[in-house]
RNA sequence: CGCGGGAUGGAGCAGUUGGUAGCUCGUCGGGCUCAUAACCCGAAGGCCGGAGGUUCGAGUCCUUCUCCCGCAACCA
């Protein structure tokens, strides 16, 4: 093997720093450490990259709201986010921040190297501008020629605008991807790829002039470069790319992997290679998109903030845990799901049923039956079983490689278990409880034990990448050096040090009663409540959406004279249809006195026919500002009461068909 | 006909280049006592969504249909 194929440069998304992190990002970032870990006890030079990507509007909304200088809101998020890595034993080399000036210097490097170059060129971005949104649309954005947010006419501006040419490389992408079956992962990810770019690639408008939170383009200080073109390139900004120091650059790209959520695969896999070939930089070596982590909870809320947050995961089961259930429960690339419950199931059997006991069974036998001494084998085998039992953990280290070597978490972590459970089978084989009650069978017991303990040692090896803190408990009370060992030295038969002390020390993985949990059991299916979003990039890129993402908790208090704005009314309901070519919507016609006003809401799911609200009054925000919905004007809000997970809601109705339409609620 | 994913024993999933349908959990029965009421063995349970087709042979390839689930377009 050449140097260059013995390093190993992987990354994660630079989350967003909207929100917190969930589980989700953890997952992302754990399979890049798993990974990380297990090519370093391969030999391999290894860097691995994570950080955060700070611009935009978004996070110049957030701060405003919040009253701090984007960079002062950044600052406190982005310390969570590294305090979560941390916790989480993330061995991550480097953390790269958008706003650290490192990389500012090199986006705008590439900038002019590609501006010079003639593939970064300055036209009109010509929008449909919504003058009080202070917002661009495109063509198919707009309805019925109106701004989609207020439904007010647009304007066709010409906004000046740095466009990159990403169709020029087009086909030479398409050729790449075409030749390098590797490069996008999985395969049902790279022919969605293949498909989009048949599609035909458009250039990629890379400038804005309508905030300031981002990077200045160099030319052009109007101007700041808009999204991808400065998030992606955080991937060679942190190797100092283009500095007159750049050894890790030369050394570590192109880079072996990008791990990233399918959701924005397609960005790595499409803007990403342009740019490079466009810098006249070599390709990365894959782009992998993993699923997400989705829950089944039902009960989480539905707002947009951290449904399950790691940290309270990590507080009540540990770090291994949480690691060994992520990698273990989700394969890799497919979504899955999170559940406590199975979190706890996976902990009981595989940690402490099986390993975790197989640990304790063993000390404990050595300790009884050899004062505790880890003794040396005999010549010949105890049994008839020993050579399976050897066999099958020559094997496995083997077969958890090549699984690793596919980003295949499940399965590795499923061949190292077959060593755990062989091992265990093995004792009831030999009985080792048998053998110490006859004195003269006393070396063919020290060979059971002699292989046990070395089937643990074997398996911890192996399970180090995946749980860092296992090598160390298990150290503590095996007697065994297991720290920092080599993949080679899990796949190597004979090497317990015998003669050491063991040391029986409580659980390495405890049980957990599964009582315990109080968790209300719904009989819900599974129900998608919230998806993983690496560098929640989806909506910084629409910046049409301002919902400023209302957090989960209560909100603050108001005023009476907050309240006292409301106009809220009894309307009944004229008639009632479900919008065409809507899955959500219902229109209304609403009598509210003498008016009569449409009012669109989308809450068509829940109720599969509309008619049986005709004549039904209802409670109206009367004073909402009219907005076109699917082309239609909706004037106000049907108030109505869901649960948190949206299965189920209803609208307020008023059942006295005394009171009038058109009266006041209050 | 917007894009995509999926449908395999009670649950969750594997099934590589087509050749007797596997795993984990759960259930039932048995064994053992070294161990974290853990471990080991055995059993029950599947028309592999429907219908066609290719083939000596299809969960695996082709066609078509049905049903779920994401994303997108709209949830003031």
């Amino acid at each position: 093997m050449t140097e260059e194929q013995k390093r190993f440069y992987i990354t994660t998304p630079i989350y967003y720093p909207s929100a917190n992190l969930h589980i989700g990002h953890a997952y992302c970032t754990v399979m890049a450490d798993t990974m990380t870990r297990y090519k370093r006890m391969q030999g391999y030079e290894t860097y691995f990259l994570t950080g955060s990507d700070e611009h935009g509007q978004k996070i110049e909304r957030v701060a405003k709201a919040q009253g701090v200088t984007p960079i002062q809101y950044t600052d406190k998020i982005v310390a969570t986010f590294q305090d979560l890595w941390k916790r989480l034993l993330i061995s991550n080399d480097d953390f790269i921040r958008t706003t650290q000036p490192r990389h500012m210097e090199v986006v705008q490097q590439i900038f002019k190297t590609i501006y010079e170059k003639g593939d970064i060129y300055k036209s009109e971005y010509e929008g449909h501008y919504c003058t009080p949104c202070e917002t661009f649309f495109t063509e198919r954005q707009l309805v019925d020629g109106n701004c989609p947010d207020c439904g007010r006419p647009t304007e066709l501006i010409k906004e000046e605008s740095y466009f990159f040419k990403m169709s020029k490389y087009q086909d030479r992408l398409l050729q790449y991807i075409e030749d390098h079956p590797d490069f996008i992962q999985p395969a049902a990810r790279r022919n969605e790829m293949i498909s989009f770019i048949k599609q035909g690639l458009e250039d990629l408008c890379i400038s804005r002039t309508t905030f300031d939170w981002g990077i200045p383009v160099p030319i052009n200080d109007k101007h700041v470069i808009y999204v991808w073109f400065d998030a992606l390139t955080n991937y060679i900004s942190a190797l100092g790319y283009g500095t007159d120091h750049d050894e890790l650059f030369q050394k570590f790209w192109p880079a072996n992997i990008h791990l990233v959520g399918k959701d924005i695969a397609r960005f790595h896999a499409i803007i990403w290679p342009c740019i490079l070939m466009a810098a006249d930089l070599p390709l990365p070596k894959q782009i992998f998109g993993h699923g997400w982590v989705l829950l089944n909870s039902g009960k989480m809320s539905k707002s947009k903030g951290n449904v399950v947050d790691p940290n309270v995961l990590l507080d009540k089961y540990g770090v291994d845990a949480i690691r060994y259930f992520l990698l273990r429960e989700i394969s890799t690339g497919s979504d899955g799901y999170y559940s406590e419950e199975a979190l706890v199931k996976r902990i009981n059997t595989d940690l402490a049923n099986d390993f975790g006991n197989l640990v304790s069974r063993t000390v404990a036998m050595i300790d009884k039956y050899f004062e505790g001494i880890v003794p040396a084998p005999a010549d010949t085998p105890a049994s008839e079983f020993d050579a399976e039992l050897k066999e099958l953990a020559l094997s496995v280290g083997n077969e958890a490689a090549a699984c690793l070597e596919k980003m295949d978490f499940p399965n590795a972590l499923a061949a190292i278990w077959k060593l755990i459970s062989r091992a265990n089978k093995y004792i009831d084989e030999t009985a080792p409880w048998v053998l110490a009650k006859d004195e003269s069978q006393k070396a063919v017991l020290g060979t059971v034990l002699y292989n046990l303990m070395e089937s643990i040692r074997i398996s911890t090896i192996l399970l180090s990448p995946f749980m860092p803190l296992v090598p160390g408990k298990v150290a503590e009370q095996t007697g065994q050096t297991l720290e920092g060992r080599a993949w080679a030295d899990g796949c190597v038969w004979g090497q317990v040090e015998t003669g050491v002390k063991v040391c029986k020390k409580d659980a390495i993985f405890p049980r957990i009663d599964p009582k315990s949990l109080d968790l209300p059991k719904e009989e819900a299916k599974p129900e998608k409540v919230k998806e993983e979003k690496p560098a929640a990039k989806a909506e910084a890129k629409k910046e049409t959406k301002q919902t400023a993402e209302a957090p989960a908790q209560a909100k603050a208090e108001i005023t009476y004279d907050d309240f006292a704005k409301l106009d809220l009314r009894v309307v009944e309901v004229l008639e009632c249809s479900k919008v065409e070519k809507a899955d959500k919507l219902l229109q209304f016609k609403l009598k509210m006195g003498d008016e009569v006003r449409t009012v669109v809401s989308g809450i068509a799911k829940f109720y599969e026919s509309p008619e049986e609200l005709v004549g039904k009054k209802l409670v109206l925000v009367a004073n909402l500002a009219p907005k076109k919905i699917r082309g239609i004007v909706s004037h106000g809000m049907l108030l109505s009461a869901a649960t948190d997970d949206d299965s189920l809601l209803e609208v307020l109705q008023v059942s006295k068909a005394e009171i009038p339409s058109g009266s006041t609620v209050c």
